[in-house]
Formats: structure tokens, sequence, C-alpha cells
DNA sequence: ATATTTGCAAAGAGTTTGCATCATA
DNA sequence: TATGATGCAAACTCTTTGCAAATAT
């Protein structure tokens, strides 16, 4: 990724704040600037303990923040059977997940068949597609990561 | 379905019950048969509703319960994106869910090609898949009941 | 009889809301 | 400086827990 590519979501952050005439407030960067040094799924526990180690936040701005985020599309919200998680989207093409029920780690995966399901779906259901998840749950058997057995 | 195969639920939860040494009690027995009569997918408050009209009960006791039916695969819990809902799943065949974003109705619909991406996720990622959820939100698009346009 | 389950109420997690203060435009 | 955003605390929703009373075995 480039400098400009990595500029890219501040810069769509900035545009929409300046469309909408909201203001542009450090704190509204500085969570765009976290998520996006992470590289994994996170709750917004998490989130806030990182930002609070460096600066005053609460909780309260980060979930709005979180909304404007998502209207973005910068990040995506997903709901898995026990916990709520977030990551980082710009850019990121259509993947699945795999949910290991022992150590909670979250792999991601890409394919093609799922967009076929959707065309299917629409022409045979009489139903949109605006977006979808598909969430497999099960044992990861990484040696080194998968703690319980 | 017969007779026998309606009673099954209830067979499975008294064996169950039996075989653990846990208590029978009116209770389990009366939350399962509600859920049986349901058709839809339905959240605990729902639930509690239905079942406090006719008699008293806590929603710590249907919590409870409901832990127990889902560990004998006689209920299923999804996470929708922004509720937790249940349903009854004694002898339903795998299926996912279509999600309306607008009249919140929940539909389903089967596709064979999801197990061949289970198939080939458990080959190429050395992960054994237990469950699956694939929901799509989008727009139902039914005259009738889609209100919010 | 006795130990588990219930019902209740309180405690917890996660998220939202109201309001005074702060800070961007 | 005027309005929108923040921070805080309280409220809210959903779920879990602790304990006394009820009840199945």
């Amino acid at each position: 990724m480039n400098n400009k590519n990595e500029l890219e979501p501040t810069k769509i952050l900035n545009s929409y704040l300046e469309e909408k005439g909201l203001r542009k407030t450090q704190e509204r960067y500085l969570i765009l600037d976290e998520i996006y040094k992470k590289n994994d799924h996170f709750d917004i526990e998490s989130l806030y303990q990182l930002i609070i180690k460096k600066q005053k936040i609460s909780k309260a701005t980060i979930y709005n923040t979180i909304d404007i985020l998502i209207e973005l599309k910068l990040i995506k919200k997903h709901s898995f059977l026990n916990k709520t998680l977030y990551e980082k989207s710009f850019q990121k093409k259509q993947h699945n997940h795999l949910i290991c029920n022992d150590c909670d780690k979250v792999l991601e995966f890409c394919d093609p068949r799922i967009q076929n399901i959707i065309n299917s779906i629409e022409s045979s259901m009489n139903f949109v597609v605006a977006e979808h998840s598909l969430n497999f749950y099960g044992k990861c058997n990484d040696p080194k990561k998968c703690k319980k057995i």
C-alpha cells in the first residue's frame, strides 16, 4: 500500500465531515487512526483501552465515531455468536470468517461461490441483498495458538 | 409429522434430564412446548411474555432452559446484526437466513452449495466446521408486509 | 430428606442518552 | 461566539448470578 492509499480513510472521513458540516475533532481522526493501525478484529473495550492510554476519551465518543465510520464503510461490524467485533474495511475485498470455538481466533477466507448464491437468491426470492455474513464456527487446530486442545 | 415425531423433542429432553440426573420440572417442559408451538424466530422477551400470560415464570428460568435446549440441539441461537433470535431446530434441515433491513422479517432458504464451500475450507484451512451461519441482509420487497418502503 | 431448580432482585456487560462543558468553525 | 461534540454519569437492554423458598427425587 502506498502513501496515498494509507491516507485515503482519513481523506474520506475529512470529506464527509466537511460535506455534512460536522466538526473535525481530533477525537474522530484519532479513533480512525487507531483502528487503522490495528490488524485484527477488535471490540469497543479494547479500542477504548488502547486510546485511553494515550489521552482522555469517552466510550460515548467512540460509539458515536464508530457509527460514522460504519456509514462511510471504513469499518464493518460483525455480530458473532457471542460477541460483537469490528474491523477496518477500506479497500478490503469481500471475505468471510472462521471463528475458533476453542481459542476465539478469527480467520478470514474468500470464496467466489458466495456471489453465485447471492445471485440465485436475488432472482428466486425477490430479495435485494445489501450485505451478507458467512461465518463458520469450529476448531482451528492451530497447534501454536489453539490453547484449549 | 406424526404423533410420534411431535413428541420427539419432549422425549429428547426427558431422556437427557434422566441421564444427567436433572429434575424434570414442569417449567422445562412448558418452555419447550411453547417454543415448539411457535413457528417463527423469537427472542427471549417474546417467549417470556407468552408464558407469563399463562403462569408465573422468571426469565432466569427461561435462560437456563434455553441453554439445555441448545445443548440438545432442540433450538438454535442466531446472532443477527442487531438482535439475538432463537428458533426450534428438531429435524429441521440446514438453512440460511434473509433478514429484511426495512421490516425485520426473517426468511429462510436452503442452498446445497454451502456444503461445498464448507468442504473446501475444511481441506484448505485445516479447520473443522462445527456449525455455520449465512445471513443476507437487504430488502424483502414484500408489498404486504414490508412497511418502510 | 436433601439437593436442585425456581423466582426474585441485584449485579454485570454492552450500549445509548441527557446535559453541562469544551472547542471547532 | 455559537453550535456541535465531548465527557461523564445515569439510564437502558440483555443476560447472569446469589440466595431464600419451593419442589422433584
